[in-house]
DNA sequence: ATTTTTCGCTTGCATTTCACAAGTAAAATC
DNA sequence: GATTTTACTTGTGAAATGCAAGCGAAAAAT
C-alpha cells in the first residue's frame, strides 16, 4: 500500500525509475517474469546469472511493495507462490526490451538472434505489444 | 580499448546492458549528458540527486572504458574535460527515455510535464530522434 | 608577480549493500 | 512416518557507497 517509505532523491522521472528498478537484479527478475515465463521462486533462482536466494527474496518483496509485481498463493501447492507483473510491471516491458536491444547491438558475443536491435527499432510499439501478448499467454491463470 | 575486463555473468542482452549501466548512477550521468546539456565534471556534480565526487569520477572512467562516453580535453581551459556520448552512448537515449516515460507515468509527484508518457508512446522513434537532435545542438564543439 | 579561486579529482573512513554457504519450517511426496 | 521440495532466513566476510577533507595544476584576480 505505502508505495514509498524512503524519500526520493528527486522526482525526475528517470531518477524515479532508477530508484525503483535501477539495481543489478530487479530488471533481471522482471526480464524472467516478462519474457522468460518464470513465475516461481525456484524458477527465478535458476537464472543463469546466479542470483543469491536472499537477494532474490529481498527483491521480490521490494518489487511487490512498489506495486510492480504481486505475490499470489498457488492453490495447487500451498508452499508455492506465483509472482506476476501488475500493470505497472507490465509497463516495464518497453524498458527491458530497449535495454535488451542495446545489449544485443553492442555485445559482440550476444545470445540474441541476429537482427534483434534492427527488428526492435523498426517497430518498437509492435514489438512491445507482441511481447506482452506472449507474456499473457505464458502467465499461469489463478485467482488471488 | 579493452571493453570488458571482468567476465560477464551471461550474454543475455538485457544482462549485458545491466552490467554496463545497471547501477544507480550510470544512467543518471547519461541522462544529464544526453538530455540536460551537462558535459563537465562540475556540471554533473550539480545533479539534484547529489552524486559523490568519488562515485562520479569512478563512473566516468568506467563509462569511458566501456566506450559509452569519451573524455576530451577542453582547449580553452586545460583544467577541464568535456564528456560526450559516443555512438554507443547515444544509443542509450531510447532506454533513458523509456525509463523516464515509465517514471513519469507512475510517480504521482513527477516533475515531468503532463502527457509525457503518452507523447513518448505515441511515437517512440520520433521522440528519440528529436532528443538526439537536441543533444547534438547542445553538445560543445571541440576537436579531440 | 603573487595570491586566490576554480577544477577535477583522490584519500580515508564509517556505513550500507552484496555474495556465498548453511540452516529452517511448512507443505508435499513417497 | 520418513524424505524431499519449496521458499525463504541467518550468519559472515567482502565489496560498494556516501561523506568530508585534501591536493596539485591551471586560471583568474590583484
Amino acid at each position: 500500500m505505502a508505495e514509498n517509505e524512503i524519500p526520493l532523491r528527486s522526482h525526475c522521472p528517470v531518477n524515479f525509475a532508477l530508484e525503483a528498478v535501477g539495481d543489478r537484479w530487479s530488471l533481471i527478475v522482471m526480464r524472467d517474469i516478462l519474457l522468460n515465463g518464470k513465475f516461481r521462486f525456484r524458477e527465478l533462482m535458476e537464472a543463469e546469472e546466479n542470483i543469491a536466494s536472499n537477494i532474490l527474496s529481498e527483491r521480490l518483496s521490494r518489487l511487490a511493495a512498489l506495486g510492480i509485481i504481486e505475490k499470489i498463493k498457488d492453490p495447487h501447492d500451498r508452499r508455492q507462490f506465483v509472482y506476476q507483473a501488475t500493470s505497472k510491471g507490465e509497463a516495464l516491458m518497453g524498458a527491458v526490451l530497449e535495454l535488451g536491444a542495446w545489449g544485443a547491438e553492442f555485445d559482440p558475443e550476444t545470445d540474441a538472434p541476429p537482427g534483434t536491435p534492427e527488428h526492435y527499432k523498426s517497430d518498437r510499439a509492435g514489438t512491445i505489444a507482441a511481447a506482452l501478448e506472449s507474456y499473457h499467454a505464458m502467465k499461469p491463470k489463478l485467482s488471488k
